[in-house]
DNA sequence: GTTTACAAATGTGTATACACTTTTTCGGGT
DNA sequence: ACCCGAAAAAGTGTATACACATTTGTAAAC
């Protein structure tokens, strides 16, 4: 579906940046990044302009381009709407179900198992936001898939801002549990779990740690 | 927010295509855009890029950009993740529903009578699709309104090419419905009106009637 | 020693140039 | 008259060039 070199750098740009190998706040020249994919700035600067698209990536007008830092009020919003669309999404899967879907998501579950005792954080994050996608995916939804896919992308930005280092633990339990409902055409504790699953996630970040930010403002305030 | 010359040319697109200035399917040649806007193919090629994402425009590798058309599979997917996303915000607009919101709301309906007995139909659309929208962004929810805002652009591409003549009328009534529903703080009703409501949208679009194509496969399908 | 002014360096914003691909045009063959 | 094929035209994909803004570094003034 998308192949050209505009894509592929854009692609890569998201896999660094949501698998925490590039910094929130971190500048990304233009110069810099063209250097290292061997190609012109043009390239560069129509991926950086995909990205800000997504919110992975913030454009200050003539002096760059910036990793993305959602500020709490952002990371709340962004689960409150994941809540909004997935509960109806599970009521919608429920309806549908099927064995054959069921063990799809048993695999990806199985995979989740391995990068969690793995201890691998940025594969962890990744495949816990996927479980996700691949729910959309398999209600046949491209639409739906497509939007909760970048909202998830945020996610695992904000997830890895603000998560602390215990907490991503039980999101693979309680996937498990999901699937149990879903198996069981249980729609209304499909639902409520689910719902739970994302308040329990959305609790377990440490909004009041303070976070490395990149804005001097915020960051110097109240000295 | 947004003021450089990429997202002005971007917008300009955007209201062309959604007011169906510009027929699906229509080639968007480089070269021509960049003459009639006064800039350089550059900027241009930044704007389609942007417009592509937002599912407006469909690009094809070395043949160009085209207006997009959405297909009938794709206009229900768009539908159903509405129903899916509005339902809860609905849900969510009546537990902090105020008299000044209700205002806003009230006010912006009779924008769309005036739309709706001028016999506008670009200006109808638009003006029906942001009802959704100011009750997104009256929730507070900045990021519900901008990805409710962008599926309800795909929906006016869609409106316009499949809605029948004298579909829209009822939407505005509609509209006062929910809004009675809203300020009578009735959650089930105006959860249940919403729902209604979009679903009454999908079912008086003419998915039956040949919509002139622009590809030719599609187009030519059963000759 | 601190501050201000200015110059060099760095980097973004846009236009242009050029290679390559697709489409169109036109002429000869059937 | 129709169909193929090659050349011309038009258009996209990417790199480069240059104007301008921002940042950094430096030196003089206080």
């Amino acid at each position: 579906m998308e192949l050209c070199p505009t894509d592929l750098i854009a692609q890569a740009l998201t896999k660094a940046i949501v698998e925490h190998r590039l910094q929130p706040g971190a500048k990304l020249a233009e110069q810099k990044l063209a250097d290292h994919f061997g190609v012109s700035r043009t390239l560069v600067r129509q991926a950086l302009l995909q990205l800000s698209q997504h919110q992975l990536v913030r454009l200050e007008p003539a002096r760059g381009a910036f990793v993305a830092a959602p500020s709490v009020v952002e990371a709340k919003q962004v689960f409150a709407v994941r809540r909004m669309i997935e509960s109806e999404m599970t009521r919608e899967f429920v309806r549908h179900v099927n064995p054959a879907k069921i063990k799809v998501l048993r695999a990806h579950v199985a995979q989740e198992k391995l990068a969690v005792e793995r201890g691998d954080a940025g594969g962890r994050t990744e495949l816990l936001g996927d479980f996700h996608v691949l729910m959309a995916e398999l209600t046949g939804n491209d639409v739906l898939a497509q939007v909760l896919g970048q909202l998830i992308s945020r996610c695992a930005l904000i997830t890895l801002m603000y998560q602390s280092a215990h907490a991503a633990e039980h999101s693979h339990e309680e996937h498990g549990q999901i699937i149990k409902a879903l198996a069981a055409r249980d729609e209304a504790l499909a639902v409520h779990l689910m719902h739970a699953h994302l308040q329990h996630v959305e609790e377990n970040l440490t909004f009041d740690r303070t976070v490395p930010s990149s804005d001097i403002a915020t960051a110097l305030a109240g000295f």
